[in-house]
DNA sequence: CGGCTCATTGACTCAGCTCAATATCGGTGG
DNA sequence: CCACCGATATTGAGCTGAGTCAATGAGCCG
């Protein structure tokens, strides 16, 4: 809640800023006045930095951690949206198309985030266009990306979707180690299967499946690559509409 | 192909612009400047504006008639990414995040367009933020558009999603007449199953079922809503995970 | 009248969901 | 240290929605 530099100073965070694409051409003072419009706050993992339906007067930007912003249907089945980490900004939608959040965010890890008001952001880019171009760069690659998503949920079957949605996060979070390659976050199969449009059980046949074909290795809310090059021949193998 | 002003004056064309929401807050003089850097080309029903993977110099304005945007997947599976009708910009993911062509864009309609060059675009919207924030909005609400579609594809059942598809788009492109609400877009069968994820037989078999049912008319690319309301119970009951 | 695209319908199959039971992990408190 | 608990994971059995394969029908254009 309250406005705090502890630890971080102000102007640590102004770097911290720069150092992301978004921020790069702003000029430091102006971000500190940002900075200085909002706050910043720490959430333990699991805990929700917004709700679906919260109003929203504002963005967060990530400064550590992961989060998985996470839509339900009425009937509260849910569907993960994205994959966050640090330097990304949530809330954008709520934001920009001036509606309530429309999905919910919660910590995957410990996170820090900024909070700026909606209005300073809104006038902070009619100040600086270059960012707000970088903005419009940013929305259009999650709209690719949310694209692609789309099209194989309709074309793919599960087997190939979460293969693809497993060496996706081992690209983007995986460490390399002599065993493997290691997802550094902590997904339970209920949670992959929300990322690929399936049902934990699905997930959970499948993956031990690749275990005993020696591709895995699993444990609870872990996953080790053994051969990702088994995964991606899987994920990218093409298919004719019948087993060609 | 080549510049031109037949029967549409320049200022005629400032005007329509200056009538969608995006370009309403910027000056005319500025608006015939991009105008007059661009070129205006019509499209016969069928023909495609640009192809995935083809490099975007620029976007699209579509003044009239109505355009389906297509992703295809490596063997050639096809889904529907948007809808386009007239007032609304295309080729914007490439635009922005400056890549060739996502998908394909193909008139349903005889169309004209508006095309204006990339760079002439960017230079406007760093003098014209105010039009930037609005095209922040939309793309805002694609995106929170394209999740709802997702989540949709993710855990419904198709003859829910399609009686959603039906309604959403009675919404928006719907005639009333006195026999019901008809589709003005000539979608076929297989088209209409690419907009919800699925297969051209399944859509078939259940738009027949609701027609036996005396919900919908049916005719070659034509479907005529003869009850809305029971499409929309359809769509939006609520199920539990089973039968409910 | 052919020849095209588009649509309908049936028969069959199976991927993946549901339902249900059990197993394993990790933490917590006695 | 052990007993217990909740959260997570595995696995089986059965069912069914929807895909695939295949054939026919119906509307439209030259």
């Amino acid at each position: 809640m309250g406005r705090g530099k502890p630890g971080t100073g102000e102007s640590q965070m102004v770097e911290t800023l720069r150092a992301y694409p978004l921020f790069r051409e702003a000029p430091p003072e102006d971000l500190a006045a940002l900075i200085r419009a909002g706050t910043w706050r720490m959430w333990p993992a699991g805990r929700f930095l917004f709700l679906e339906g919260d109003p929203a007067e504002g963005l967060y930007v990530l400064l550590e951690g992961y989060v998985k912003v996470i839509q339900a249907d009425a009937a509260g089945q849910e569907a993960v949206a994205q994959m966050a980490g640090p330097g990304e900004p949530l809330g954008l939608i709520a934001l920009f198309a001036d509606q309530p959040y429309p999905a919910s965010a919660q910590a995957m890890t410990p996170c820090r985030a900024l909070w700026i008001p909606g209005t300073a952001f809104r006038e902070f880019l009619l100040r600086h266009p270059e960012v707000a171009l970088r903005m419009l760069r940013l929305l259009a690659e999650r709209l690719h990306e949310v694209h692609r998503r789309l099209l194989e949920v309709s074309v793919l079957r599960v087997e190939r979707r979460l293969a693809r949605v497993l060496v996706r996060l081992a690209g983007r979070l995986g460490r390399r180690t002599e065993e493997g390659i290691e997802l550094m976050l902590p997904l339970s199969r209920e949670e992959l299967a929300e990322l690929c449009g399936t049902r934990l059980h699905t997930v959970s046949r499948l993956l031990n499946r690749w275990q005993r074909a020696g591709w895995v290795r699993l444990g609870r809310r872990r996953i080790l690559l053994r051969q990702p090059h088994a995964l991606v021949a899987l994920a990218e193998e093409l298919e004719g509409p019948r087993g060609l």
